[in-house]
DNA sequence: ATGGCTGTTAGTAACAGA
Protein backbone atom coordinates (compact mmCIF):
# COMPACT_ATOMS: atom_id res chain seq x y z
CA UNK A 1 0.00 0.00 0.00
CA UNK A 2 1.05 3.76 -0.84
CA UNK A 3 0.54 6.08 1.49
CA UNK A 4 1.32 9.83 1.64
CA UNK A 5 0.82 13.35 3.45
CA UNK A 6 0.87 16.56 1.84
CA UNK A 7 -0.18 20.09 2.96
CA UNK A 8 -1.35 21.52 0.11
CA UNK A 9 -1.76 25.15 0.84
CA UNK A 10 -5.41 25.23 -0.34
CA UNK A 11 -7.02 22.95 -2.32
CA UNK A 12 -8.52 25.23 -4.58
CA UNK A 13 -5.16 27.30 -5.59
CA UNK A 14 -3.78 23.23 -6.00
CA UNK A 15 -6.09 21.56 -7.90
CA UNK A 16 -4.15 21.13 -11.15
CA UNK A 17 -1.00 19.66 -9.41
CA UNK A 18 -3.35 17.79 -7.18
CA UNK A 19 -4.74 15.29 -9.92
CA UNK A 20 -1.52 15.19 -11.81
CA UNK A 21 0.27 14.48 -8.34
CA UNK A 22 -2.28 11.34 -7.60
CA UNK A 23 -2.08 10.40 -10.96
CA UNK A 24 1.63 9.79 -11.45
CA UNK A 25 2.23 9.10 -7.70
CA UNK A 26 -0.85 6.75 -7.13
CA UNK A 27 -0.87 6.77 -3.90
CA UNK A 28 -3.72 4.36 -2.83
CA UNK A 29 -4.07 6.88 0.57
CA UNK A 30 -3.53 10.31 0.99
CA UNK A 31 -4.13 12.70 3.66
CA UNK A 32 -4.55 16.33 3.17
CA UNK A 33 -3.85 19.37 5.17
CA UNK A 34 -4.90 23.32 5.01
CA UNK A 35 -7.23 22.75 2.17
CA UNK A 36 -8.73 26.17 2.89
CA UNK A 37 -12.37 25.42 1.96
CA UNK A 38 -15.46 24.09 3.32
CA UNK A 39 -17.07 20.89 1.85
CA UNK A 40 -19.11 23.30 -0.50
CA UNK A 41 -15.60 24.28 -2.29
CA UNK A 42 -13.96 20.45 -2.01
CA UNK A 43 -13.37 19.25 -5.54
CA UNK A 44 -14.83 15.89 -4.73
CA UNK A 45 -16.05 15.07 -8.35
CA UNK A 46 -12.40 15.71 -9.44
CA UNK A 47 -10.63 13.61 -7.30
CA UNK A 48 -13.81 11.04 -6.93
CA UNK A 49 -12.84 10.58 -11.11
CA UNK A 50 -9.36 9.63 -10.42
CA UNK A 51 -11.03 6.37 -8.46
CA UNK A 52 -10.56 7.80 -4.52
CA UNK A 53 -13.42 8.06 -2.20
CA UNK A 54 -12.95 11.54 0.32
CA UNK A 55 -13.60 12.41 3.73
CA UNK A 56 -13.46 16.39 4.27
CA UNK A 57 -13.53 18.33 7.63
CA UNK A 58 -13.43 22.10 6.60
CA UNK A 59 -15.00 25.10 7.41
CA UNK A 60 -13.39 28.08 5.21
CA UNK A 61 -10.40 29.92 4.58
CA UNK A 62 -8.27 28.74 7.35
CA UNK A 63 -7.12 24.83 8.44
CA UNK A 64 -8.95 21.58 6.23
CA UNK A 65 -8.00 18.25 6.40
CA UNK A 66 -9.12 15.17 3.96
CA UNK A 67 -8.10 11.67 3.74
CA UNK A 68 -8.35 10.46 0.44
CA UNK A 69 -8.55 6.49 -0.08
CA UNK A 70 -9.10 4.05 -3.14
CA UNK A 71 -8.86 1.16 -0.94
CA UNK A 72 -11.95 1.13 0.88
CA UNK A 73 -12.72 4.73 3.15
CA UNK A 74 -14.72 4.58 6.56
CA UNK A 75 -14.92 7.57 8.65
CA UNK A 76 -14.33 7.45 12.58
CA UNK A 77 -13.85 10.54 13.92
CA UNK A 78 -13.84 14.69 12.17
CA UNK A 79 -12.53 16.09 15.72
CA UNK A 80 -10.53 15.86 18.16
CA UNK A 81 -12.44 16.27 21.47
CA UNK A 82 -12.66 19.35 22.95
CA UNK A 83 -11.14 21.12 19.72
CA UNK A 84 -13.54 22.76 16.96
CA UNK A 85 -11.21 23.82 14.35
CA UNK A 86 -10.86 21.39 11.22
CA UNK A 87 -7.78 20.43 11.70
CA UNK A 88 -8.37 16.49 12.49
CA UNK A 89 -9.43 13.37 10.84
CA UNK A 90 -9.92 9.72 11.15
CA UNK A 91 -10.47 6.95 8.92
CA UNK A 92 -10.04 3.34 8.28
CA UNK A 93 -8.95 2.51 5.16
CA UNK A 94 -8.00 -0.98 3.94
CA UNK A 95 -7.49 -2.58 7.50
CA UNK A 96 -5.28 0.45 7.84
CA UNK A 97 -6.42 3.36 10.54
CA UNK A 98 -5.31 6.62 8.78
CA UNK A 99 -5.43 9.74 10.77
CA UNK A 100 -4.52 13.50 8.98
CA UNK A 101 -3.42 16.19 11.37
CA UNK A 102 -3.16 19.94 10.56
CA UNK A 103 -1.33 20.95 14.46
CA UNK A 104 -1.85 24.30 15.31
CA UNK A 105 1.10 26.80 14.19
CA UNK A 106 1.96 28.40 17.78
CA UNK A 107 2.54 31.83 16.27
CA UNK A 108 4.90 32.91 19.34
CA UNK A 109 5.44 31.22 22.84
CA UNK A 110 4.06 33.77 24.24
CA UNK A 111 0.44 34.10 22.23
CA UNK A 112 -2.20 32.45 23.32
CA UNK A 113 -1.92 30.03 20.04
CA UNK A 114 1.08 28.07 21.65
CA UNK A 115 -0.52 27.12 24.85
CA UNK A 116 -3.46 25.66 22.36
CA UNK A 117 -1.13 24.15 20.21
CA UNK A 118 0.36 21.78 23.37
CA UNK A 119 -3.48 20.94 24.17
CA UNK A 120 -3.99 20.25 20.96
CA UNK A 121 -0.95 18.08 21.35
CA UNK A 122 -2.06 16.34 24.44
CA UNK A 123 -5.71 15.93 23.10
CA UNK A 124 -4.21 14.12 19.94
CA UNK A 125 -2.08 12.15 22.40
CA UNK A 126 -5.43 10.79 24.39
CA UNK A 127 -6.73 9.19 21.61
CA UNK A 128 -4.10 6.71 21.61
CA UNK A 129 -5.11 4.94 25.03
CA UNK A 130 -7.93 2.91 23.69
CA UNK A 131 -5.69 1.79 20.95
CA UNK A 132 -3.30 -1.54 20.42
CA UNK A 133 -0.13 0.17 19.29
CA UNK A 134 0.29 -3.48 17.83
CA UNK A 135 -2.71 -2.45 15.59
CA UNK A 136 -2.23 -1.14 11.77
CA UNK A 137 -1.98 2.65 11.93
CA UNK A 138 -0.28 5.88 10.69
CA UNK A 139 -0.76 9.44 11.82
CA UNK A 140 0.88 11.65 9.34
CA UNK A 141 0.12 15.48 8.37
CA UNK A 142 1.59 18.88 9.33
CA UNK A 143 2.83 19.06 12.87
CA UNK A 144 4.84 22.22 12.98
CA UNK A 145 7.42 20.46 15.23
CA UNK A 146 10.86 20.07 14.30
CA UNK A 147 12.00 17.86 16.12
CA UNK A 148 15.82 18.24 16.46
CA UNK A 149 18.24 20.56 15.24
CA UNK A 150 18.75 18.88 12.18
CA UNK A 151 15.24 19.35 10.75
CA UNK A 152 15.58 23.05 10.33
CA UNK A 153 18.00 24.82 7.88
CA UNK A 154 19.35 26.91 10.20
CA UNK A 155 18.40 26.44 14.35
CA UNK A 156 20.30 29.85 14.86
CA UNK A 157 17.00 31.57 13.77
CA UNK A 158 14.64 29.59 15.65
CA UNK A 159 15.81 30.26 18.87
CA UNK A 160 12.87 31.30 21.25
CA UNK A 161 10.49 30.48 18.23
CA UNK A 162 7.60 27.89 18.22
CA UNK A 163 8.35 24.31 16.44
CA UNK A 164 11.48 24.38 18.43
CA UNK A 165 10.18 24.21 22.36
CA UNK A 166 11.32 21.69 24.24
CA UNK A 167 7.51 20.99 25.04
CA UNK A 168 6.73 20.26 21.30
CA UNK A 169 9.69 18.23 20.72
CA UNK A 170 8.35 16.54 24.24
CA UNK A 171 4.78 16.30 23.20
CA UNK A 172 6.12 14.77 19.69
CA UNK A 173 7.79 12.25 21.43
CA UNK A 174 4.86 11.53 23.21
CA UNK A 175 3.21 9.80 20.39
CA UNK A 176 6.48 7.78 19.41
CA UNK A 177 6.80 6.73 22.87
CA UNK A 178 3.44 5.25 22.83
CA UNK A 179 4.66 3.33 19.61
CA UNK A 180 4.70 5.12 16.85
CA UNK A 181 7.83 5.19 14.37
CA UNK A 182 8.74 8.34 13.34
CA UNK A 183 9.28 6.99 9.52
CA UNK A 184 12.74 8.42 8.28
CA UNK A 185 12.74 9.46 4.43
CA UNK A 186 15.49 8.59 2.15
CA UNK A 187 17.89 11.41 2.09
CA UNK A 188 17.02 14.19 -0.30
CA UNK A 189 18.96 16.57 -1.70
CA UNK A 190 22.07 17.33 0.58
CA UNK A 191 21.15 14.39 2.74
CA UNK A 192 18.25 17.06 3.90
CA UNK A 193 15.12 15.69 5.40
CA UNK A 194 12.99 18.86 4.75
CA UNK A 195 9.49 18.93 3.75
CA UNK A 196 8.59 22.21 3.90
CA UNK A 197 10.54 25.93 2.68
CA UNK A 198 9.22 29.60 2.92
CA UNK A 199 8.52 30.51 -0.09
CA UNK A 200 10.24 33.97 0.17
CA UNK A 201 13.60 34.61 -0.11
CA UNK A 202 14.62 31.56 -2.53
CA UNK A 203 14.49 29.15 -0.01
CA UNK A 204 13.56 25.87 -1.68
CA UNK A 205 16.10 26.82 -4.45
CA UNK A 206 18.77 27.05 -1.48
CA UNK A 207 17.05 24.01 0.29
CA UNK A 208 16.87 26.26 3.64
CA UNK A 209 13.81 24.13 5.05
CA UNK A 210 11.99 22.68 7.72
CA UNK A 211 11.12 18.73 8.88
CA UNK A 212 7.63 19.75 9.90
CA UNK A 213 5.73 16.91 8.16
CA UNK A 214 5.63 13.59 9.19
CA UNK A 215 4.58 10.12 8.84
CA UNK A 216 4.28 8.18 12.49
CA UNK A 217 3.40 4.58 11.86
CA UNK A 218 2.20 1.77 14.35
CA UNK A 219 3.85 -1.54 14.88
CA UNK A 220 0.93 -2.96 12.87
CA UNK A 221 2.95 -1.20 9.55
CA UNK A 222 6.12 -2.28 8.38
CA UNK A 223 7.62 0.66 5.77
CA UNK A 224 9.27 -0.93 2.73
CA UNK A 225 10.11 3.11 1.53
CA UNK A 226 9.68 6.27 2.21
CA UNK A 227 10.52 9.63 0.70
CA UNK A 228 10.15 13.32 0.25
CA UNK A 229 8.64 14.37 -3.03
CA UNK A 230 10.25 17.48 -3.67
CA UNK A 231 9.43 17.82 -7.54
CA UNK A 232 5.94 18.65 -5.95
CA UNK A 233 7.73 21.59 -4.63
CA UNK A 234 9.15 22.67 -8.07
CA UNK A 235 7.89 24.74 -10.94
CA UNK A 236 4.90 27.26 -10.80
CA UNK A 237 2.27 27.83 -8.23
CA UNK A 238 3.67 24.79 -5.85
CA UNK A 239 2.57 24.53 -2.23
CA UNK A 240 5.46 26.00 0.20
CA UNK A 241 4.99 21.72 1.51
CA UNK A 242 6.16 18.68 -0.25
CA UNK A 243 4.71 15.58 0.37
CA UNK A 244 5.80 12.42 1.75
CA UNK A 245 5.45 9.32 0.68
CA UNK A 246 5.19 6.01 1.83
CA UNK A 247 5.38 2.60 0.70
CA UNK A 248 3.95 -0.24 3.13
CA UNK A 249 2.52 -3.59 4.10
CA UNK A 250 -0.02 -4.15 7.08
CA UNK A 251 1.67 -6.47 9.74
CA UNK A 252 -1.09 -9.38 10.60
CA UNK A 253 -1.01 -9.65 14.22
C1' DA B 1 17.74 42.78 7.13
C1' DT B 2 12.79 39.05 10.97
C1' DG B 3 11.98 41.26 5.20
C1' DG B 4 11.63 38.69 0.88
C1' DC B 5 5.83 35.09 -0.87
C1' DT B 6 1.22 33.07 -1.35
C1' DG B 7 -3.28 32.01 0.16
C1' DT B 8 -7.87 33.53 1.76
C1' DT B 9 -11.83 37.04 2.06
C1' DA B 10 -12.16 41.20 1.31
C1' DG B 11 -13.09 44.86 -2.07
C1' DT B 12 -7.15 47.74 -3.68
C1' DA B 13 -6.16 46.05 2.95
C1' DA B 14 -5.90 42.46 6.75
C1' DC B 15 -4.60 38.24 8.42
C1' DA B 16 -2.23 33.77 8.58
C1' DG B 17 1.36 30.77 7.65
C1' DA B 18 6.34 28.75 10.08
Amino acid sequence: MRIATWNVNSVGARLPRLLDWLETRQPDVAALQETKCADAGFPFAEVEALGYEVMHVGDGRWNGVAILSRVGLTPVADALPGMTEPRYATADCGGLRVTSVYVPNGRAVDDAQYPYKLEWFAALRRTLDELDPAAPQVIMGDFNVARTDADLWDPALFVGSTHVTPAERAAMDALVDWGLTDVVARPGKNDRPYTYWDYRAGRFHQDQGMRIDYVLASAGVAVEDAYVDRDARKGKLPSDHAPVVVDLALVSA
